[in-house]
DNA sequence: CACATTGATGGTACCGGTTCCATAGAATTG
DNA sequence: CAATTCTATGGAACCGGTACCATCAATGTG
């Protein structure tokens, strides 16, 4: 490994000089400058970023705190964190909080000792007072979750506003008798997206039968448990809302498996609009998450912190995106 | 902050006394080891990794590369490296190669500024003198490449034995007229499936017919073109086998928009058996994938040759997942 | 009992950069 | 022309650790 020493040497000025047209943090000869360049490709040196960070105090990096690889909508907010951080000189490192919260706390220790510049967390359960504590040390940015006194630290969307519009949707087209789908019991998003189906139900005098509800857990399989319960108990109902797509194709599957069609006799809206539901037979009405987006902004907003700028968290938007699970009543 | 010197303080031992109970180097008295463990806790302290790093020359990080974060495969493998690393001190960093050989050749350079102590390339187009230079600096393994002389570094499966025995279960249940759709031209994953795909008819004597193939490119969309052009120019098939899955659902959706049944009247065989495809109606008969069990080895292979241990890469076999979207021909 | 060995600890040189301060010479000013 | 201000550079302290070497007391050995 060739060193800012071998640089200064080879140039013949001194390690100081070498840092400052690294850095252009000064005014340098332009003889001298061209001949540290020259001595920099040609020792095809790289500097040492443990020891600029050592130095600096500045790591250019990121820490990601995901919840769980592989699930499609905080894989796409990660995505977007990426592609946000693409040249701007900051990597992101990644580590996964396993939904444990004890897991979660142990990996942002160790991304507090790696000196990250900056904290991204995607989800999670991280009580709290520890936020606080943490937004002391470093700039945090959360996404998709909500927290008092977090407004602009925060990127997140309306869920229940979401709910609403899906259950409305079905609703103008003559449904009266919806399923849901719900998520974990206690998870912040299903909470608010079934609160905008119960909106949605009271806006257009439908009386709320908990029968209708099923509780699921945001896999597919869960989705064909679901009707399979549905259709067990006797309930009628001639459209389903799942609040996420992985429980819509599973439901989907389910009534194929009764032989029920879709959208003919039953419709479906599903939330997330991740990738594949576009290609599904038939493809899928759904709440498009603008989770990529989401991903960006926060990279900006954590990027912005880290320079002490201000900067306003963009609203994203939820939008309902029509496909064809979802026909008018007959 | 609070530093090891601090910690040496609060103790009343030296700096070095401190870095020794840290890293169990050499024999620490009991009760003096006891004082700086309780100095630890009381000052909430955690070791700075880039000071660790620049005096040990370990940084205790994998560097990872991508090819494009969102695709399942990638991603699942990705997921694999993250597991393996787990709980043991070893902190992955992703990059992205965004598909261009340039990015990804700077993207690396930038992991060996990071000073990572191992890489993982995850597929990728880097020229193999490259990755031989690359070699000598730094442990490397490859996932899902195969490149002559690097057996041991690199973890990867049989395709054209995949693509072989996705052909002959369709050709077991007496379909003759098999369809293909083809992945990206020049993609090595592709052409050795195709050649397996060629391998199955020649042992079953039937000729290859080139207007059963469609050149397609691993989207969903490329696999609805196929469908449509495979039908608008009139040959017969009974079955389709796509090289991936979201050309498969693609295919499936294609299918369903004329009219044709599957499996009734077509089949369809996929391939990487990625977590949606177990729910599409009907759920998809595919070449199942160990993507994370791959990049489990990846890990464990990383972690091995920077220890300069032997490691015997596991053999990851790609099977046949059984489902529903393939029947006997009628 | 003199001498070698062992155990526990402190001191210090580094790792590869950044950054502040000092300084020499050139340019500007009155 | 002396005094002042710039310009360009070198020197050295420092960032927070690691690891080698030195030291010193206690123990073991012939």
């Amino acid at each position: 490994m060739t060193t800012i020493q071998d640089i200064a040497k080879h140039a013949k000025v001194s390690k100081s000089t070498v840092s400052r047209v690294l850095n252009e943090s000064s005014v340098v000869n332009t003889e001298t400058r061209l001949a540290v360049e020259q001595a920099i490709t040609a020792l095809n040196y790289r500097p040492n970023l443990m020891a600029q960070s050592l130095a600096s105090g500045r790591s250019m990096t990121i820490g990601i705190v995901t919840q769980k690889i592989g699930s499609p909508f905080y894989d796409s907010i990660a995505q977007g964190v990426i592609e946000g951080l693409n040249n701007t000189g900051y990597s992101p490192i990644f580590v996964d909080g396993q939904l444990h919260h004890s897991t979660e706390s142990e990996v942002i220790k160790a991304l507090v000792g790696r000196q990250v510049d900056g904290l991204v967390l995607i989800g999670g359960r991280t009580p709290v007072t520890d936020l606080e504590q943490l937004k002391e040390k470093l700039p945090t940015i959360l996404v998709a979750r909500e927290v008092a006194g977090w407004e602009n630290r925060s990127v997140c969307v309306d869920n229940e506003l979401a709910g609403y519009e899906a259950t409305m949707h079905l609703i103008e087209l003559g449904h009266r008798a919806i399923a849901l789908i719900h998520g974990i019991k206690d998870q912040p998003d299903a909470i608010q997206r079934q609160k905008g189906y119960c909106r949605a139900l009271e806006k257009a005098n439908i009386v709320f039968n908990p029968s209708l509800i099923y509780q699921a857990d945001f896999s597919a399989q869960s989705g064909v448990l679901a009707i399979n319960s549905l259709l067990g108990s006797g309930v009628y109902f001639s459209a389903v809302f799942a609040e996420n797509d992985m429980m819509a194709m599973g439901a989907r599957l389910g009534l194929s498996r009764h032989g029920i069609r879709v959208p003919e006799d039953v419709s479906i809206v599903g939330f997330d609009d991740q990738a594949e539901v576009a290609f599904m037979t038939p493809p899928l009405t759904t709440m498009r998450q603008p989770a990529v987006e989401m991903g960006k902004s926060a990279a900006s907003a954590v990027l912005h912190a880290i320079r002490d700028e201000r900067f306003e968290i963009p609203n994203h938007l939820i939008e309902l995106q029509r496909r064809e699970s979802v026909a008018r009543v007959r």
